[in-house]
DNA sequence: GCAGGGGAGTTCCCCTGTTT
DNA sequence: AAACAGGGGAACTCCCCTGC
């Protein structure tokens, strides 16, 4: 087939794989539903393979959709980006990271109006994520991960290592008087559910004995397992790099150690190598790289 | 367990603007 | 004027969620 397909229908398709939904392109498009509902019929029907499979209340890409999407996003993006060279917009460059809700809150954003403030030009989207990124059909530039930093098949960066410690409020250390981890019997332990190992492996260590490292309240993310112990609930077990300013300003306090050093959980950066053909992304590398050395 | 509400996608009918 | 493409609106189906 030598001739481009509908290039309308080719729209909506692209607004409603990137979206993941047709009420979305439709949104975005300032059409209805139906209208992209009949326009993706039609751009399958015309290619003659179906790119959408259709789930109760959802649609999924199919392997052939989504290397049709990844395929065709490279060119409307390129269209995008020569219409606003023609009227004379700023280029903006799109870096797209993916990182752990928490890194993210507690660590990355925090530092990031620096590299904006460097990089006026370059827009950061960041998403998070504790699943594993496929950077083939993902629209993601880069990821950070912990792992022990064996990622086949892409650029792997070291950032900072990941000791674990037990945080809580200043006022449960001092009302419980906690000051050995003998202390911890009684208290209740917070747990992030994606993370849920990090008592046994810290109290192990630790040598504690008849505490069971399982039991207390268990959050979704480390995020709202910190809110808990801002608000005195209880003990965390936390990244001390990601709470430092915690610390610092003594919102958070470390009753006591050892800090754990588990060389398979350290943060690594992540991408495909062809990534770095792209200054915009090279540029926060470097800037990442950087703010983990100060 | 069940009924009702509501969200998401599809289908059908009809209208409008463009092309031939 | 007829054919066609594109889109709106409404009705429909499916099924998840919520409250009882």
């Amino acid at each position: 087939m030598d001739r481009l397909p509908p290039l309308n229908p080719l729209r909506a398709f692209e607004a409603a794989g990137r979206l993941r939904s047709i009420r979305k392109a439709a949104d975005e498009l300032s059409v209805t539903p139906g209208a992209v509902s009949r326009q993706v019929q039609s751009l399958e029907s015309h290619l003659g393979t179906p790119l959408f499979r259709r789930e109760p209340r959802e649609i999924v890409l199919t392997p052939e959709g989504e290397q049709y999407l990844a395929a065709i996003t490279l060119h409307f993006d390129g269209i995008r980006e020569a219409t606003r060279k023609l009227t004379g917009q700023t280029t903006i460059e799109v870096v797209r990271i993916r990182a752990y809700t928490t890194f993210a809150v507690k660590w990355l954003i925090p530092r990031l109006s620096s590299f904006h403030a460097d990089n006026r030009t370059t827009e950061v989207r960041l998403t998070t994520s504790v699943e594993a990124v496929d950077f083939d059909r993902e629209n993601v530039d880069g990821a950070i991960r912990l792992g022990d930093g064996n990622w086949p098949g892409v650029e792997v960066d070291r950032l900072i290592a990941n000791e674990l410690v037990p945080l809580c409020s200043p006022a449960l250390r001092r009302h419980a008087g906690l000051k050995k981890v003998g202390d911890l019997a009684g208290q209740t332990l917070l747990h992030s559910l994606v993370r849920l190992d990090d008592w046994r492996y810290w109290l192990e260590a630790a040598g504690a004995e008849g505490i069971d490292p399982y039991a207390g309240p268990k959050y979704a993310s480390s995020t709202l397992a910190y809110q808990a112990a801002l608000e005195g609930q209880g003990v965390m077990i936390a990244q001390k790099a990601l709470f430092s300013e915690d610390l610092r300003a003594r919102r958070l306090v470390q009753p006591f150690g050892p800090p754990l050093n588990r060389g398979e959980f350290t943060y690594y950066f992540i991408y495909p190598r062809n990534r770095m053909r792209n200054p915009a992304f090279r540029r926060f590398r470097e800037w990442l790289l950087a703010q983990t050395r100060t």
